[in-house]
DNA sequence: GCACGATTCAAACGCCCGTTTGAATCATGC
DNA sequence: GCATGATTCAAACGGGCGTTTGAATCGTGC
């Protein structure tokens, strides 16, 4: 398809000094994340990318080719981190289970060095992650699902042998619940930030707020089963 | 602006024999749902309403107006309800204060009521609410964030006197997972439920479902503060 | 230094978008 | 039963969309 070109550098930008390829990836991450991918033209996003309109269909095919190559480029490594690092976790642990708050590390760790590490997008691409995972548009569910699989299942595997407590069925849940919060706070939806009036601005940032995600979601993971009256519809009156 | 004008009642189709403002708000709740406020047309729109496509712009001004009033028709009475239980249950607790259990209710028990009523649009609209948390838009952005204030303020209040061993801002980041496990979970997006296997569909699957929600964000909420050194960053090997 | 495949380019294609318009229709108060 | 304002309607507006095309350009192997 594609012969490699050397890259010619130019001094200042180096946005510019990438491949075509790649400047298309790096603009499309940004305006993904800024307007959504509908919203979002091929127009617009050649132009911030300094190629030709023709080079999106030309290297990637379509646009939706182009989302999902956003993605994998960035996911696939992540997720691959997780499954490597939960499996170290496990090797140094020896026979012993893991801790939750061990498992927990092993998730949110790859996501946060991924979300400080500025050359591989940082924070741009994980909300657009955050957005993907709401966006109904099937071609995107179904890339997520196949993509998000193995890795899944591997924690789940190894949070079921850390919380002997809960069944199958309750885990599944209480990852779900997981995903979300994980998923709202590194994708940090302005909006939810200005209802809640979060002023930090440091640079540090991620890391306090997973400091502070880790010890709610561990509690929550162990949390006991709930009692089927806590939560009983009020009716009227 | 507009006169009221008798609804004319057809026996079979209920959805038919409403006005037009009516008609429009819920076929685009569905369809907001279902593809996106973006992705929905209103040439779409209008044709699933049955109505003429200059109806929009005649009623509602534009359609970014409409997306506004279909978030306000439910998001509005939810809230008040949410308010108005959290005062109840103050109200009946005397001088002490309510536990974090009681508090979470009166977060989860209307937005529970608003998902099991059909007549209101049911799930529909969650899931629009829940997309649109997600979604970049600075004028959905700023209408939540309004939308939201008084009752978030309020709230906050409250689990403030229930866990008096958080700081304001702690509070506020586990506020924040709180808001993003909910919608979630709410929002019900199917790639999240493809991705953990997730098979239950019977009628009461809401309720069941904030039945394990709720003990979750309880034990999340009072866990004790994070210790710094849990999730250190580990560099490499 | 030329041939050839890979890449870039300007231009156009056909289509659908949100909105506006001005006339037709309706419902009501007089 | 007609005047009036609210509503509906078909049609059009201007513009932007994703994609395709075919020629120009580039870069490398011979």
């Amino acid at each position: 398809m594609r012969a490699q070109r050397p890259a010619r550098r130019t001094p200042a930008t180096d946005a510019l000094s990438q491949d075509t390829k790649s400047r298309i990836l790096d603009a499309a991450e940004l305006l993904f994340m800024e307007h959504g991918f509908e919203a979002t033209s091929l127009r617009q996003l050649t132009a911030a990318a300094g190629v030709n309109l023709a080079a999106v269909n030309y290297h990637f095919g379509s646009k939706e080719e182009l989302f999902q190559a956003v993605l994998t480029r960035r996911l696939d490594p992540m997720n691959q981190e997780r499954i490597d690092l939960l499996a170290r976790y496990e090797r140094e642990a020896g026979s012993k289970p893991l801790t939750c708050e061990k498992i927990l590390s092993a998730m949110l760790i790859p996501a946060l060095r991924l979300s400080r590490d500025e050359k591989r997008g940082g924070k741009h691409f994980l909300r657009v992650l955050g957005r993907a995972y709401a966006d109904p548009a099937p071609f995107i569910r179904n890339f997520l699902s196949a993509q998000y699989a193995e890795m899944i299942a591997r924690f789940k595997e190894a949070f079921l042998k850390a919380l002997p407590h809960l069944t199958k069925q309750e885990l599944t849940w209480r990852l779900h619940f997981v995903m979300g919060a994980l998923s709202y706070t590194l994708a940090g939806t302005d909006s939810l930030k200005l209802m809640l009036q979060v002023i930090t601005n440091d640079q540090d940032n991620d890391e306090l707020l997973l400091q502070r995600l880790a010890p709610f979601l561990a509690a929550g993971l162990k949390a006991p089963l709930g009692d089927a009256k806590k939560l009983e519809l009020v009716s009227g009156d």
